[in-house]
DNA sequence: AACTATTTATAAGA
DNA sequence: TTCTTATAAATAGTT
């Protein structure tokens, strides 16, 4: 349908293809609900670009229903498995399932880490690599996002630090000058403790607050850091890119 | 798309909604095997008639993972199907074990697909980045091993070939001689046919065997390309790189 | 994202 | 169901 006879291979083009893919995704969508409509059937449709994207048409937007009714009716294959077990009833099947679906989805992840490679093909192997380059682009995005909030935070300390230790001389000059009045008066031979310790306090806020900010940010690490002091330095890894 | 616009809702007469169905049902997965095949993508199509006739397709076959990946891709609806099995005792103990290990497995998974990645920290994402990193070493080191043993392959079906042409060119000089022989000598109008014949089998064997891995290497692509001639060449990935 | 020349899909008819 | 055919839709290539 267009301007050239379409041949039913790989579209090697990458934009060629996006652009294909993006008009055909639609017209597959929209076909789907018109046979829905029409006919009056239950339809579900599920396509994954092989960037990774998902896209998909229910019937009734109830895509749950329909892949449950799909499970229940593909139910003849499955007494391979559970023969032995049947006395037990449905329980032990479901058991058994879940067993079964957990095996596939560790060969799978076995295959996301590079093992167990000697059972997948040439197409298989090309499609595991553009699925992992692709992977390896999030997880590169998310840890620069993570590496400049890490920074700005860092930033905004420096700051704060910066606004504690101008206050601190600013105390430390009044604190001078009133030793030196006192010490020219004879008088008030201890300087008065409420005003400049409630400053002091006032101006430590601000690192407390970012180092709780910072341990947040952290949160999610390891447990592994809990003897960490709370010094502010960089990772190693940041230090050595 | 025929004589008449249609209308978005239901076919009332009820042969024409069933011949209706059946046309675009093809149709319908027709245009999914398409957009699996030219743009790469994973897709699934389930139908079930309005009399509960299950129809699919699937890239690959694979049903299963597809909708597997599905699942993973949008894993809010979990809870609802293992709160209300909580009563039942200690079966549902272990399946609920089960239940919970995939699905921490699934996140992990999730993860190496460079999805979910919010709820990780640097530490964590940089321990990814690098698992993935090494993945696509093995990956790459595998495909490469693939790509070496096919080019190997077609090295030897080259040289076979090559002996079979030149065992050709060598019965047809036979021939030929023996033509003009006998056109001198006026004897023997037919050249015998039974050594020529059986030296061509014999080297159109190679061809076939190899053939045959060829196939089977294709094998994952899908059931349309039965029309294609057995024509022997690179996939086009492997000419684009 | 729009625009067409074409190819495809398919509604209706047989 | 299947084939044919007129026509509506989809879409490949282009802008």
């Amino acid at each position: 349908m267009g301007r050239g006879r379409v041949q039913l291979k790989r579209i090697e083009n990458k934009i060629n293809r996006q652009v294909t893919f993006s008009k055909r995704r639609s017209g597959l969508l929209k076909k789907a609900n018109e046979i829905s409509v029409l006919c009056d059937a239950e339809v579900a449709v599920i396509v994954f670009s092989n960037k990774g994207k998902l896209y998909e048409y229910s019937t009734d937007h109830s895509m749950d229903k329909i892949l449950d009714r799909h499970e229940r009716y593909s139910f003849a294959e499955k007494s391979l498995h559970s023969t032995d077990l049947n006395s037990q009833g449905n329980w032990c099947y479901e058991y058994n399932k879940l067993k079964s679906r957990i095996e596939s989805i560790q060969k799978n992840q076995r295959h996301l880490q590079g093992e167990q490679l000697d059972d997948l093909g040439l197409k298989e192997v090309q499609q595991l690599e553009n699925q992992l380059d692709n992977a390896l682009k999030h997880v590169r995005s998310r840890k620069n996002q993570l590496m400049i909030g890490l920074i700005s935070d860092l930033q905004k300390q420096e700051k704060a630090l910066q606004e504690q230790k101008r206050l601190l001389e600013k105390e430390l000059l009044e604190k001078q000058a009133l030793t030196q009045q006192s010490h020219w008066e004879q008088t008030q031979p201890v300087p008065s403790a409420s005003p400049s310790t409630s400053n002091f306090l006032i101006t430590t806020n601000p690192l407390t607050t970012l180092n709780i900010g910072h341990s947040t940010f952290q949160a999610g690490q390891s447990g592994a850091n809990d003897a960490t002091p709370p010094e502010i330095r960089f990772p190693q890894w940041m230090l050595h890119p």
